[in-house]
DNA sequence: ACTAAACTTGCAACCGGTTGCAAAGACAAA
DNA sequence: TTTGTCTTTGCAACCGGTTGCAAGTTTAGT
């Protein structure tokens, strides 16, 4: 079944090396020779072993696509975006599913033994050791949405989340509300920090706005929901709410609708990503665009670049976030007087 | 930085046959040999590279993961299942994105170059044809969520979608409704036909009931929001619909809120799939289950044994489908009178 | 027609492993 | 001690390609 060089080298009458650079671009072949062996190939349908090749020439194309956000819905636009962008470039993505993994090692080992080419770490959950533990490993490694710090140990390519969490305080000021609240995912995550950060910077010049925080478990509808209805169990809720995530602020909504309260009026909530389903009119949330497309270009472009020149010293780039408005936040109050 | 078996061999000052010895399970090494090849390879950080042992073992581990479904969020939870199922026995899924490649011959010849042992296709949208063009390569191939065939011509499993369509049609008629609709997905989708087909036969035994149907462009959204505005504004609705799908469904409801009608008062709804989603309270949408995780597992253990004994003649295995009672039907109509 | 430069081609070594085979060594039985 | 069997080990060939080098062939220049 399995036709090789010299299969087609003998057919052609030629030697294997002239087989090998009729499919090496760049190579030096004559144009009759370049025909006598095409001939041959396709006679045969020979096309040339990726593998076998990739151990002189130490290039596999292939780039291991590193996650474990296997549960919010924004990822599927994530991978879909990531395999497309990346086969459009001749690489192949070998996925890694990190979910219930702590540890890197395991998978630092098999990406070697698979000689990946390049790594993409896709989470804004995982911790920042994680992606670094490639580099040691001496892969090029580019991690997506994570987190932002000033000497970076990898490339790191996300949104400015502190600029995200001001932005969410300012849009709450702005629409009159005095007693706000952050609901951050899991404590530890990546982007929760930050968010509430910018959160709490921007309130500080506002000493009329009351503030406070708290955290779900997860990045999940149910931890949302969990959260959210522990929230109004306990007694005075904040009038609106900052949710560290889009599925979040779902299940925080369907806490506040179990409760029979309505929202934008009772109460608001302001998500963030902007995920497909954000803008389902079921749902119709206010929230944050995060530019996922934009990340994920960049990503690309970068471990491209990487796998040029492995050396470009690692650079943490920032992208804007932008207000969405749907209707889970009242509108803007209009100054009435002078 | 590359250690590779001659460099652990020469500290261990043993041949290199001795060094792929203790790295090839079920290989003859005595005890102290083996321990003095470890402490050589641990020293040196060395693990063998898979991909030239793969050469002579004719052995990649590397499965490819083809589908086209990157925005039905339900594949977000078969890209997990899969992923993490294949990886826990050791394989290593190469994702191959389909978005807008209606030709599989390009696919065929790149999974061919990177050898991969073997291919799972996850789709229910890629025509039969498609999985044919891998076994035809010579690759072990499985077709998840495909079509059912007598006679199929690669390994198929999924849900029996003549009997899903019966079983709406059976709930439907048992709620009371005597209008019904079926709304499909694409017409040439690999499952619409079927589940039509079933939905229309059980009708055919209760003349009473009124049944019609048609398409929306894609399983979308959008897509089911277009198609139901079509349907509304058109005049006479149907009382109830079948949705070929949940975010068909999704799109319906939105469709039919926009109209300033109640479900499922006024129009009933019922999906396919039974994605996370559909239980989120602010959706909350009567569907039909169907069983993805056993799907799953069963096309791994396929894979699996695929790749031990290739000759298996291909069979078609389908798997039950069950009601989830949610709010978008109206309830079951019990029997008044004897 | 002659020479220099440029292009083509094959040989053979190499990439990082595995494996059949035969030699060497260990061990048990006689 | 000798013999036979079983295990361990190294040699060398091989998996399917690529590539530096040198020899052979064109092509261009004069």
């Amino acid at each position: 079944m399995a036709v090789n060089l010299g299969d087609v080298a003998k057919r052609a009458g030629v030697s294997r090396s002239a087989v090998s650079r009729t499919f090496t671009s760049g190579a030096s072949v004559s144009v009759a020779m370049r025909t006598k062996v095409e001939n041959a190939a396709n006679d045969l349908g020979y096309s040339p072993n990726f593998l076998a090749r990739s151990l002189t020439t130490r290039s596999t194309k292939l780039i291991g696509l590193v996650s474990n956000n296997f549960h919010n819905p924004i990822f599927l636009e994530v991978f879909d975006q990531f395999t497309r962008g990346l086969q459009d470039r001749g690489l192949r993505p070998l996925l890694v599913n990190l979910t219930n993994e702590k540890e890197a090692s395991a998978s630092v080992r098999m990406l070697r033994q698979y000689s990946v080419d390049g790594v993409i770490v896709a989470s804004s959950t995982l911790p920042p050791g994680f992606s670094k533990a490639f580099r040691d490993a001496g892969l090029p490694v580019v991690n997506s949405f994570g987190r932002y710090e000033l000497m970076p140990e990898v490339h790191v390519l996300g949104i400015d989340d502190v600029a995200c969490g001001k932005l969410a305080a300012r849009e709450l000021v702005a629409r009159g509300y005095k007693s706000v609240a952050f609901m951050g995912g899991p404590i530890d995550a990546t982007s929760t920090q930050f968010r509430l950060k910018g959160f709490e910077e921007k309130l500080q010049s506002h000493s009329d706005v009351v503030c406070s925080h708290s955290f779900a478990q997860a990045y999940s509808y149910q931890a949302g929901r969990i959260e959210m209805a522990r929230l109004l169990e306990a007694g005075a809720h904040a009038e609106a709410y900052f949710c560290g995530d889009d599925v979040l602020s779902v299940g925080a909504l369907s806490a506040i609708a179990d409760k029979g309260l309505r929202v934008p009026e009772d109460v608001g909530v302001i998500g963030v990503n902007n995920m497909e389903m954000a803008g389902w009119h079921n749902i119709n949330l206010t929230t944050i665009h995060q530019p996922f497309a934009e990340i994920i270009q960049s990503s690309i472009n970068l471990i491209v670049g990487l796998l040029a020149d492995p050396k470009q010293a690692p650079e943490a780039s920032l992208f804007p976030c932008t207000l969405v408005e749907r209707s889970t936040l009242r509108p803007i109050v209009e100054l009435t007087e002078k």
